[in-house]
DNA sequence: CATCCGGGAGAACGATCGTTCTCCCTTGTC
DNA sequence: GACAAGGGAGAACGATCGTTCTCCCGGATG
């Protein structure tokens, strides 16, 4: 089937692309990496920009799937909006962890490259929105909640990002502390 | 002089690589910026990767300059911390913001470049030292004015990646309110 | 005035990139 | 067994990159 070919293709594109950056990767690394001919590679994707759109486009879906499945075995409330920096603690100490591909990819296309600028705009506009959920879900009621979202949302981009320059997965529990105590603030009245 | 030419193609060189990424900004655009003879831009820089190790250095030096300058301008304590804020808000709102420096080199070349990996992991380290001692200024004693400052640096980090992605400045103000809570936590003893 | 030398403009070179094309082998069909 | 179709391997192409080299001019020196 074409399917588990493009979907072949994008975990070879999806790996070099995040762990060596995008300009760093030509087409036949992918090609090689993924097994499959040139022809076939630009059959199911028409040009390398078509394939870091999918390939942003899968993250995006894999990485919030992910982690709002994660977020689900927890009872809602405080809990819940807690549990979102043990996932990301558990992120960080994954091999190969680079940061963010979105704030990656957006560093080093961003300005030349209107559709990556959007996916990476788009994925976090969504991250924080469903941060917002939490939020209202734990009590925090209309601004509030947005608010507190917009929050939550700052301390996990701050753990993220040092984590992965520091190389180390201490930012995810110094981010579920501050968290901590703006629940604690937000949801006292 | 060497030194009014070396800085001149530093000047050009921060602006492209800054603005485009570093891949994106080939020697010879650098060359006609910064108005130099490829002989001469050989000469002072013997090659890409030196010369974007000299634009990271700089860049570095001027950005906590500017920022310790803005800070010591006001009283030490809890509102030259926020005043941390302020800059960056001002920084934000600045033509041409794209984030972080350090950050968008890290994740374009991080893998492959030693040298840019340790001047980005340097900077921060720097910067949330430097928050740390103003932490201790404002009253907070040995592993408490060290873990606010990791707080502050994981606060401002979130705001620069969050307002560079967003094109916004609201992540400044957002990292402020929270900062001002931390503060009252902390200091309150 | 003759000479020499530093530096400017940009051609040249080898590598690499994204993309296309050619050639050949395999496989399925009559 | 003949033949058409499709796909694989990789050569080819034009562009661009980092870096070096060539050629030439202008001005300082004797």
């Amino acid at each position: 089937m074409t399917e588990e070919w493009a979907e072949r293709v994008l975990d070879a594109a999806e790996e070099l692309f995040y762990g060596q950056g995008i300009q760093a990767v030509g087409m036949d690394a992918v090609r090689t990496a993924a097994g499959v001919s040139l022809k076939r590679l630009y059959g199911l994707y028409p040009s390398k920009d078509a394939l870091v759109e999918a390939y942003l486009t899968r993250r995006d879906a894999r990485w919030r799937g992910d982690l709002e499945r994660h977020a689900a075995a927890v009872p809602a409330g405080r809990e819940r909006i807690l549990a979102v920096y043990d996932w990301l603690e558990r992120w960080f100490a994954e091999p190969g962890f680079r940061g963010c591909a979105f704030v990656n990819s957006f560093g080093e296309l961003g300005a030349g490259s209107p559709a990556v600028a959007a996916a990476a705009r788009a994925h976090k506009e969504a991250f924080c929105l469903w941060l917002t959920g939490l939020a209202a879900e734990a009590g925090a009621e209309g601004a509030a909640a947005d608010r507190l979202g917009r929050q939550l949302a700052l301390l996990a981009e701050g753990a993220i990002a040092l984590a992965a320059l520091s190389g180390t997965v201490a930012p995810a529990r110094q981010a579920q502390e501050v968290a901590g105590t703006l629940l604690e603030r937000a949801l006292a009245e």
